[in-house]
RNA sequence: GGACCUGUGGUGCAGCUCGGAGUGCACGCCGCCCUGUCAAGGCGGAGGUCGCGGGUUCAAAUCCCGUCAGGUCCGCCA
């Protein structure tokens, strides 16, 4: 039907006669002997010349045949990756006609987002869409292929799967041949792939699609893509190597950059410096614990277990009303209030300056070297809320926008392995129950859990957790302990998770595995902040598909199959 | 469950603080003109329950309350 893409039509196809198919992307008209029609296909846009009057719209599909020909002299087109040449003495012929598009496909205007989705298949003509995807494909392959060269083997597991009340929402699906029974669809692979480990295969991957029902966010959809591992006989830092390796080659494809060696920092450390467990660091602004210098303050606002302080460079600028808004925001993440500190020629400039000592004055004003014409942030609190409030303004102020700045990966190691206590005063794990305590932690599972830190770890880039993975308990006596700090009986245990701790009584070999997010890695790489934009047909905020009207009831004909009933809405 | 932002011809915006006739800009659409344009150009035209409902007022796009939709965030996401 076609001989070319537009895009391979060059000079060096001058007097060739060929046809090409595409969309109208836009037509000038000069009276009834002489029309241009701008031809777009997947590979960009290309003049056709018509002399004499045309019938077609922009959005319909035609197929042109025309000559391939130099461009007179003094109408080449530098915008256009095929502005020297044109096809002449054409025939256009129309194979689809179209009405009127409900917004413009150029680009060059900002529609808003439920029009896009309603009309996502139009968006997806656009080439911010063309291009994401594209990118997506080529880190898709990538990864596989890497994941491959590694030796691993893809495996496809099941997306109905049994219900496992632990972690995230399930989505549930109700079963027809078992009426009032339900599988669910899986929140991820993870007790499949430790079960592909005791079945034998000691490097498995997948590309697999995970389903969480909670709340969507601008980097959270309902159904989202993982790549997915895990791997037997093999360490920790085997299993970053893998991952890392992997998110390396689909950065060299995505970005034609090589990332070099991914940094590493402990959980206590990133929360320390960057007072989060996702660590941006495209930039500095690192916290300073200035607890030491204020023990003695006579300043009631400082008079707490921890008092941090972060420098931001330049800030001594920002208006009352900045500074009131970021007073809010801390407030809003719990804390008491923040405390601001023009740094100027005179000293500093503050609503607390005159109840700091000399000495606590002199320390705030060359927090982190800082210098005339710079602000000082201090929040005193517990050490965790003073933490992470300022790691919270870190990011707001400090920082770049998606699209801008190097690409900083780094693992982030020895995750807490509970992170606090549930309504029945049993312990919470912090990623899941099969996860390994740290070996030098064993021993404090029963005396000091809290402060057990555990074989997990988050890969990070520019302040995006990517993913997470563990060493796996294969062990049943570290696994009970585990269950007991967690308040899971032996029962309880054995009815949830009967069918995996069943396995493992038949040659469990050690294992660890990881998975992270595709839909994010490609987000970052297309420079967007919002994983809709790199997912053909995503869902609103709400869950809802503006597009095909998801969700929806169904017949009472599906329900009586599926033995429900219909209830009220809301 | 909660906080904040947005909603005005098909599209993007302005108008809203400080109420006074659906007012304006750009694009698109329709018609006519135009033989080298490329975001073509010129002339003319059509197109609106100002998201929806209620209230205040002589009068509401504008003020108030509620509600719906979209977005950002908190909670949630082992």
């Amino acid at each position: 039907m076609r001989d070319a893409l537009v895009a391979s039509v060059t000079d060096e196809w001058i007097g060739r006669r060929l046809s090409v198919c595409g969309w109208v992307a836009r037509r000038r008209e000069h009276g009834e002997h002489l029309a241009f029609l701008d031809i777009r296909d997947r590979s960009g846009v290309l003049q056709c010349v018509v002399e004499g009057s045309l019938d077609v719209r922009p959005e319909y599909v035609v197929r042109v045949t025309g000559t391939v020909s130099q461009r007179p002299e003094g109408t080449v087109n530098e915008r256009l990756a095929t502005g020297s040449v044109e096809l002449t003495e054409c025939v256009v012929e129309i194979l689809s006609s179209a009405e009127p598009v409900p917004f413009p496909l150029d680009g060059r205007t900002d529609v808003d987002e439920s029009t896009r989705l309603r009309y996502r298949f139009l968006d997806l003509r656009r080439e911010s869409l063309q291009r994401a995807l594209r990118l997506r494909a080529r880190v898709t392959m990538a990864l596989r292929a890497a994941m491959s060269e590694q030796s691993f083997v893809e495996v496809e597991t099941p997306l109905l799967w049994a219900p496992t009340p632990e972690g995230a929402r399930e989505f549930v699906v109700p079963s027809r041949l078992h009426a009032g029974e339900f599988y669910v669809l899986p929140q991820s692979p993870q007790i499949a792939k430790q079960l592909l480990m005791v079945g034998g295969f000691d490097r498995y991957f997948q590309v697999a699609r995970c389903l969480r029902d909670e709340d969507l966010r601008a980097d959270r959809q309902f159904e989202f893509t993982q790549l997915d591992l895990e791997a037997s006989f093999v360490t920790q830092e085997d299993v970053m190597g893998f991952v890392s390796h992997a998110v390396a080659e689909a950065a060299r494809v995505a970005t034609g950059e090589d990332p070099g060696e991914f940094a590493t920092m402990t959980w206590a450390e990133a929360l320390d410096r960057y007072g989060t467990d996702k660590p941006d660091l495209r930039f500095a602004m690192e916290l300073v614990n200035l607890t030491d210098a204020f023990a003695e303050t006579s300043v009631k606002a400082f008079q707490a277990p921890c008092v941090k302080a972060m420098r931001v460079p330049g800030g001594a600028h920002f208006s009352r009303t900045r500074l009131d808004a970021l007073t809010d925001q801390a407030r809003q993440l719990g804390a008491k209030g923040l405390a601001w500190f023009r740094v100027t020629a005179e000293g500093l400039d503050s609503p607390l300056a005159r109840f700091v000592s000399e000495a606590e004055a002199s320390v705030l004003g060359a927090v982190d070297g800082a210098e005339v014409g710079d602000l000082v942030l201090v929040v005193a609190d517990e050490y965790a809320l003073a933490s992470r409030v300022l790691g919270a303004l870190r990011v707001a102020i400090g920082a770049p926008p998606v699209s801008e700045g190097p690409y900083r990966y780094v693992w982030v190691t020895e995750f807490p392995m509970f992170e606090g206590v549930d309504d029945d005063g049993h312990l919470v794990a912090a990623h899941h129950p099969f996860t390994m305590p740290h070996p030098e932690d064993l021993d404090l599972i029963e005396t000091d859990p809290m402060r057990v830190r555990s074989a997990a770890y988050d890969l990070v880039l520019n302040g995006w957790e990517l993913g997470s993975g563990s060493v796996r308990i294969h062990r049943s006596d570290i696994q009970s302990r585990i269950f007991s700090a967690l308040g899971i009986s032996t029962e309880e245990a054995e009815s949830r998770f009967g069918f995996l701790l069943g396995a493992f009584r038949y040659g469990a070999p050690p294992h660890a595995g990881f998975a992270f997010g595709i839909d994010r890695l490609v987000a970052i790489f297309a420079g967007v902040d919002n994983i809709r934009e790199v997912i053909a047909f995503p869902k609103t905020q709400s869950g809802a598909d503006l597009m095909t009207g998801a969700p929806k009831s169904i017949t009472e004909r599906q329900m009586r199959e599926l033995r429900l009933r219909p209830s009220v809405k809301g």
